[in-house]
DNA sequence: AAACAAAATACTGTATGCAGCATACTTGTG
DNA sequence: CACAAGTATGCTGCATACAGTATTTTGTTT
């Protein structure tokens, strides 16, 4: 029985790409990852080693592992003798996050009017002339997910490992809070003429325009997700 | 036997401070990262639960937890199947993590001149001073460490959390490379000069200044360490 | 009835044992 | 003598068992 729960997760896991195969770890992970993002698990919520474990098909060895990995990207925490915790991010929290994701993005655009090759950018421009199709449908749901791949595009363009990996541990922390901030017609329409701006700048190459636009998109962001803390 | 050395591990840890007491999770953690920046465990090297763990006086299960915090944290890499190894950073790697840290360090000098307080201003400065009186001396480690006290008080001062957090992952990482880096004398005064500016423009609260000065800072760092890799 | 103390329960932290897999060594063959 | 295959050793990955500590519940006293 527990195995068919442990099955379950590697199966979920993608296992595409030879190079490593999936583990048992990196499936708790990622699947404790999730129940939290998705709010199956909330702030302040205490994880019970036992129960999660039987939840998850896993003994509480590999869990505890997964656990402090958890604990290390900064998504739970952890207090002495009374296990972990998944992690309150006050409105201050998440205000600073979004500080220095703004600043992260802004140097990844620098970097990416440099570094990435002409094909690149006609892909990323591919990826946004489909989320305006569904902004156009009003499409939520495909449009977020289009939106979150853009800005990771435009990461990976930067070339740079470094700001790819401590972006994402940052992104990783408020996926949550804007899964739920979703915002109203009228702002929704600032964010696109945002992104109309960027793929515009990172065609002509101009860094420092690119920068300043995705720098400034995310204060923006933090306007339309203040009220849902 | 083994409690010996596990009562060390704890005596080595700091016990100030009445909210958290000392967990040896942390004391395993803190020492194998110390392991890693002095040069103990070299890049590349694999880490053996077994002579690792009597070597610490510890179980493998709390090792192993430690080591996958670590994994996280970037500092080793996993091989399912070949356990744990200390990881290479290319010189790509080092490049690329002085841009992102030099970007960081800019935003910590800009907020720092918005919130530190005056007598906060005035802390930093006496660390400067007493690091000039250092390299008036020519006293090398003392100059070192007064120099890492500096930058990350103007991380401190800028009052944003997610900020210091990310940057400590990231100087973490580096640590090693820096603790082998020493500069030699034409270019040390290359940077005592960066310095004096610095505090400078943080008494000025000059925050377009400083942050230019800190990412600039950054990049003469890579022509330092650039030839030790 | 309320508050405090004590005991029982339950959860975390650590050690150990076992199974599966990777690697190294040895032996046999071309 | 070299290379390949099979075997043996050893390490990782996971589960379970035990010890110590926090929490809850119950009983007693004011």
């Amino acid at each position: 029985m527990a195995y068919e729960a442990t099955a379950l997760l590697i199966d979920d896991f993608d296992s595409r790409g030879p190079i490593a195969r999936p583990t048992l770890h990196d499936a708790i992970v990622a699947r404790v990852r999730d129940m939290i993002i998705e709010g199956e698990l909330t702030p302040g919520a205490r994880l019970h080693e036992g129960n999660l474990g039987k939840m998850l098909g896993v003994s509480r060895t590999p869990l505890r592992e997964a656990l402090k990995f958890l604990v290390s990207e900064g998504l739970l925490e952890l207090s002495p003798g009374r296990g972990a915790v998944v992690r309150q991010f006050s409105a201050k929290d998440v205000h600073d996050s979004l500080i220095v994701l703004g600043n992260l993005e802004g140097l990844a655009g620098r970097l990416a009017c440099e570094h990435a090759t002409d094909a690149e950018i006609r892909e990323v421009r591919q990826l946004h002339d489909r989320m305006m199709d569904m902004y156009e449908k009003r499409d939520r749901l495909p449009y977020f997910k289009l939106n979150q791949s853009i800005h990771s595009a435009i990461l990976r363009l930067s070339k740079n490992e470094a700001l790819v990996s401590v972006h994402n541990v940052l992104q990783a922390r408020l996926k949550r809070i804007r899964y739920i901030g979703n915002e109203g017609p009228e702002k929704w329409a600032g964010a696109v003429a945002d992104h109309e701006d960027m793929i515009g700048a990172l065609e002509a190459r101009d860094a420092d325009r690119l920068s300043k636009i995705l720098t400034t998109h995310m204060e923006k962001t933090w306007e339309r997700v203040r009220n849902a803390i």
